[in-house]
DNA sequence: GCATATTAGTTGCAAGTGCAACTAATTGTG
DNA sequence: CACAATTAGTTGCACTTGCAACTAATATGC
C-alpha cells in the first residue's frame, strides 16, 4: 500500500509516456501529410495479413491491437466501406464474423509501410544503438507481460 | 531514404508503443474505477501547480502536456466549470489568459495522486530494477529530445 | 505609422471513443 | 433437455478530438 516510489521512477515513467506520445504523434502526422489513414488502420490490416489462415475473428483483432469490441466493430465498418476488408459469416460460431483483407487492403498496407518505416527509422532507431534497442525491447516486454 | 530497419528495431518499437498503451489503459481504468477524472486532467493541474508563479498561459500548458491549443481550450472549459482552475485576463498580453489552480484543484490533484502513484508502482516500477529504470529514462529522454 | 503577418485563444462541424444497453448464438449446470 | 450465464458483435448517446475557420491582440517590415 505504501507506494515507495522514487523520484527516478516517476521521472522514468513520465518519459516513457511522453516518448511514446511524441513518436505516435510524429508518425500520425507523417501519415496525414501523405494523405494516408491513421495508424490504427495499419495495425488492424497488418494483423489480418499476418495470419496464415488469412482471416481473424473480430475479438481476436481486438485482443491483438488493444481495442475494445465496439471500437473494433466500428473501425471494421470503416475499413469495410473502403473495401479494405470483408466480413464473412463464421461457420462454426454463427454469432461472429471472420474478417479477411482484400487486395486493396494489402495495397494500402504497402503504401502505409513506406511512411511508417521511415518514421520508425527517423524518430526511433536512428537514435539508439543495437544494444539500446535490444535493452528497450527487453524492458518493455517485461512491462507488457506483467499484467499487475 | 533506404530505411535499413532491422527486425529487432521494429519489434522494439512495437513493444514500446504497446507497453505505453497498456500502462495508460490500466491507470485510466483505475482512475475510472475510483470515480476520478482522466489522466489529462491530472497532467494539466500538475503543471500549473508546479509553477512558482502559480499560473500558466494556455499555450504553455499545451506545450507541456502535448495538447493542441483547441484541446487545451476545451479541457480548461471543463476544469473551470468544475471549479478546479480559473482563467484570468493576462495584463501584458490581452489576447490570452493566465490559468491558476484553485483549492479544490489542488485537492483533486492529491486524491488522484493516490491512485496514480499506486499505478506507477504496480504496473511499472515494481517490475524493473533501479538500473533498468535509469536505463529506460536515458533511452526515452534521447527519443524525446531528438525531434527527428 | 500603417498594412501585413503572426500568435493566443475560441468555436462549428465531422469523426472517433467510452459506456451501457441490446440481440443473437453458445456454453454450462442441474 | 431446459434455463441461466457467458460470449460475439452492434448500436444509441454523450463526450472528446481534429480540422479549419474565426476574432482579437501583438509583432514585423517598409
Amino acid at each position: 500500500m505504501t507506494a515507495k516510489l522514487t523520484q527516478a521512477a516517476i521521472e522514468s515513467w513520465a518519459r516513457l509516456i511522453r516518448a511514446q506520445q511524441l513518436l505516435i504523434e510524429r508518425v500520425e502526422s507523417d501519415l496525414t501529410e501523405a494523405e494516408l489513414p491513421p495508424l490504427a488502420w495499419y495495425d488492424v490490416l497488418l494483423e489480418i495479413n499476418r495470419e496464415d489462415s488469412g482471416r481473424l475473428r473480430q475479438f481476436e483483432i481486438g485482443d491483438k491491437v488493444l481495442l475494445s469490441k465496439y471500437n473494433v466493430s466500428r473501425l471494421l465498418d470503416r475499413l469495410e466501406s473502403e473495401g479494405l476488408v470483408e466480413r464473412q459469416r463464421c461457420e462454426h460460431d454463427r454469432r461472429g464474423a471472420n474478417v479477411i483483407i482484400t487486395k486493396s487492403g494489402k495495397a494500402l498496407l504497402k503504401k502505409m509501410w513506406v511512411v511508417y518505416e521511415r518514421g520508425i527509422e527517423h524518430y526511433f532507431s536512428r537514435h539508439l544503438s543495437k544494444q539500446e534497442i535490444e535493452q528497450l525491447a527487453v524492458l518493455t516486454a517485461r512491462l507488457i507481460e506483467n499484467p499487475d
